[in-house]
DNA sequence: TCAGGAGTTGAATCCTGGTTCAGGTTTCAG
DNA sequence: CTGAAACCTGAACCAGGATTCAACTCCTGA
């Protein structure tokens, strides 16, 4: 249940993986596990999903398993971890490209919806984490808001938008798009993401006011 | 805390209660049950929870508990459709005593974010639901966003909001409620709701563009 | 060529905790 | 008062599934 004595030389990372593997073929292995627990978390969530079923689904044993996870959780957190990163690098370079923050806001939900629809998987995993690894989902949210601050802050260093708590209005946002990516993402991808990135885009900069 | 069953007229639904009670005593254990329940999932999640623990946290035997309820899932079930109706009963009527839809946007989140600091247990259920009980947690935020949806678009028709994609902004406002409930109501407790309240609602109102 | 570390295997172990059940006790209509 | 329905009780049962482990096989460096 605890960290493993590890007797070499003690290895003060490595807070998820149990033992990083030391051949080819034991990263390839690694692997294999990694994508199969994230299909088996995906479609049956952590408490239905079983290690059985992952090796199975990896096409390892069960011991293999335990050769580079040691637990159930430490899988799940692993994957977190990876895929906070993978929406990340999907997302950015969109938000980054566009010409002003406001257009990059516009950009950023809609290459978001689209991955959501495609991995709708992760998506799952991601907020289930809030269950089963409090920690691991609340670093997930914070790092993304406190990007996201940042690049507000900026951006109305720049005069693209107007002054306001950056905090509040990261999480705001943040939440805004969740929201849209569960709606229109995981329930309900019938009608065109550009569709809803573009209401959400008019919300967002000019809000519901109506014109003086 | 949670609804009495009120009208002993039978209640054509009780798809999760497997019985209902046919005396005082009976109801008296229900409550007592219900409201276990409550504390046990609130504190300790799901599938972290035990009936056997609920049962001691109400006072009475396993055994009881499978008299109303025929399974851990039920009461959850439960559970989350009463908590649903509370969240909104306390919100509303704060929406509705508002002068117009801003304003009321405005006293509905300070009371929400003051509903959530001090019930963060019921919080944590209403959102664990996406894992147990998917369809009860989609009708939850279904229901909540249809009603937004409606009421933004009356008040469009009273001058009070520009037009727009009313279903888009609903999700979209509900995100960022929910998200804001999460950070500044669950999770960091020490600013004044007031002054996260105001800076939403500015940011609702007005958006992020620049003032020309 | 060969030792031994890296990796693999999957049946067996173990434990948690939901659910059942065979009686008792209480309530209340008639 | 009285009997049956409504309730209550908690030990025992049992399934599911995480984790362990002792015995292999594979690979590589000397």
């Amino acid at each position: 249940m605890t960290a493993t004595p590890q007797t070499s030389a003690e290895t003060p990372h490595t807070e998820s993986r149990s033992k990083e593997p030391r051949t080819a073929r034991g990263r390839k292995t690694l692997r294999l596990i990694l994508d199969a627990a994230a299909e088996e978390f995906g479609a049956r969530g952590y408490h239905e999903g079983s290690i059985a079923r992952i090796a199975q689904r990896a096409g390892v044993a069960i011991g293999s398993f335990y050769t580079y996870f040691d637990s159930k959780e430490a899988v799940f957190r692993a994957l977190v971890a990876d895929m906070s990163r993978q929406v990340r690098e999907h997302v950015v370079p969109f938000i980054l490209a566009a010409p002003d923050r406001l257009a990059g806001e516009r950009a950023g939900l809609t290459a978001y919806l689209d991955f959501v629809r495609t991995h709708k998987a992760l998506y799952r995993i991601i907020d289930e984490s809030a269950f089963v690894a409090e920690d691991a989902y609340r670093r997930h949210y914070v790092d993304v808001a406190d990007g996201y601050a940042t690049s507000l802050e900026q951006a109305f260093g720049r005069g693209e938008v107007s002054d306001g708590d950056w905090q509040v209005r990261a999480w705001a946002i943040m939440g805004m798009n969740v929201f849209l990516g569960l709606k229109y993402g995981v329930w309900d991808d019938g009608r065109p993401v550009d569709e809803i990135a573009a209401a959400a885009h008019a919300l967002i900069a000019d809000g519901l006011a109506p014109p003086r």
